[in-house]
DNA sequence: ACATGACCCTGTGAGC
DNA sequence: TGCTCACAGGGTCATG
C-alpha cells in the first residue's frame, strides 16, 4: 500500500511519540508477517530507548540504544495507530505488534494482509543487511537523482520503464500510483524500454519525481481505501491524481494543451495495473 | 544476468 | 441477501 510519501508521513507521525522514549511494554501477537519475527524481538525492544527514527526507501527505521536498529515495512495494508496516554483503546483487528512507551503512548502495527515485515539488525551492519544493501537511488536525497545516475540505474534494461521505476534496486520509493503519475507528467509511454529513454526524458523524470513526492508528502499521502496517517487522518493527494484510477476518464493534460480529447487507458504490466494516456504519452 | 509470473494474505466492492 | 469474481498502495522466489 504505502509508497514513499505515505511511509514518510507515517514515520514523521511516529517521531514525537517514539524518539528518546523507552519502550515500557511490547506485545507480539503472532510469530510472523511475511517472514518470521526475530525470536528476540520482544526482549530486545522492551525497556530500550529509541534514539532516532528515519526512513530509507519504503522502510521505517529506528536506531535503538545498544546498537540495534528496528525495521518496519508496511507491505500493502500495513498501518500504524498511535493512541495518546489515557485514550480509550478501541478493539482493532490485526494488531500484530503493540508498543507502549514510558509516556504511556500506545503504538499498534496493524496489517490485515500481512505482507509487512518487522526485523532487527545490528546498526553497524546496515550496509550489509540484505533488505537495505541493494536499494537504489533515494529520490529525495540531495544530488542523488540526476539524469546521469538515472541513466546508470536503468542501464541496458529493455524492461518497460514502468517496471524499471518500480524496481527498488534501481530507484526507491515509487510504487504503482506515483510511477503512473510520474510517467504521465513526463509524457512517457509506460511500455517504453527503459534503456531507450532520451536524455530529455530522463531529465524530465528527475525534475518530476521529486516534485510529485514532495507534493504528496505535503498532502499527507494518498488515501485510496484505508490508508490513514498516525493521527487517523486521511491523506488528500488522491484528489491530485491525474491518471491513477481514472480509466475511461478524459486526459487532463490533453484537455489543457488543446489536443484532441483522449481517454485514460488501463493496461496490465507484470500483473499490475498501469494507467496512462495513449495520446500524449508517446511510444 | 535478466525478465516474467506465481505467490504470500485479507478485505472490499461490483455484478449477478 | 448472498454468492463469486476481480482487484488492491509490495516484495520475493522459482523458472525460463
Amino acid at each position: 500500500m504505502p509508497e514513499l510519501p505515505e511511509v514518510e508521513t507515517i514515520m514523521q507521525g511516529m517521531r514525537p511519540a517514539l524518539e528518546q522514549r523507552f519502550l515500557q511494554k511490547v506485545q507480539v501477537n503472532r510469530p510472523d508477517l511475511r517472514r518470521p519475527f526475530p525470536a528476540h524481538l520482544k526482549e530486545t525492544l522492551t525497556q530500550r530507548r529509541i534514539i532516532k527514527l528515519y526512513r530509507r526507501a519504503k522502510y521505517i527505521l529506528a536506531d535503538l540504544e545498544g546498537g540495534w536498529t528496528l525495521l518496519i515495512h508496511l507491505g500493502m495494508s500495513g498501518r500504524i495507530f498511535i493512541d495518546p496516554p489515557g485514550h480509550p483503546i478501541e478493539e482493532r483487528r490485526h494488531e500484530h505488534v503493540v508498543m507502549i512507551t514510558d509516556e504511556h503512548t500506545r503504538l499498534a502495527l496493524v496489517d490485515p494482509r500481512r505482507f509487512g515485515m518487522v526485523d532487527l539488525f545490528r546498526t553497524e551492519e546496515a550496509a550489509h543487511y540484505p533488505p537495505l544493501a541493494s536499494l537504489g537511488i533515494e529520490p529525495l536525497d540531495d544530488g542523488a537523482l540526476t539524469p546521469e545516475h538515472l541513466k546508470h540505474a536503468l542501464g541496458k534494461s529493455l524492461t518497460p520503464i514502468k517496471n524499471a521505476l518500480l524496481d527498488q534496486k534501481r530507484i526507491v520509493g515509487l510504487g504503482n500510483i506515483y510511477v503512473c503519475e510520474a510517467l504521465f507528467r513526463a509524457s512517457i509511454h509506460p511500455a517504453r524500454p527503459a534503456t531507450q529513454l532520451t536524455n530529455k526524458e530522463r531529465e524530465r523524470l528527475c525534475m518530476i519525481i521529486p516534485e510529485i513526492l514532495h507534493e504528496a508528502i505535503k498532502a499527507g499521502g494518498s488515501t485510496l481505501r484505508d490508508y490513514v496517517t498516525t493521527d487517523g487522518e486521511k491523506g488528500t493527494f488522491q484528489t491530485m491524481h491525474q491518471v491513477y484510477g481514472r480509466e475511461g476518464e478524459e486526459c487532463i493534460f490533453c484537455a489543457q494543451h488543446h489536443k484532441k480529447t483522449a481517454l485514460i487507458m488501463r493496461i496490465t504490466q507484470s500483473g499490475r495495473s498501469t494507467f496512462f494516456c495513449p495520446q500524449h504519452q508517446r511510444k
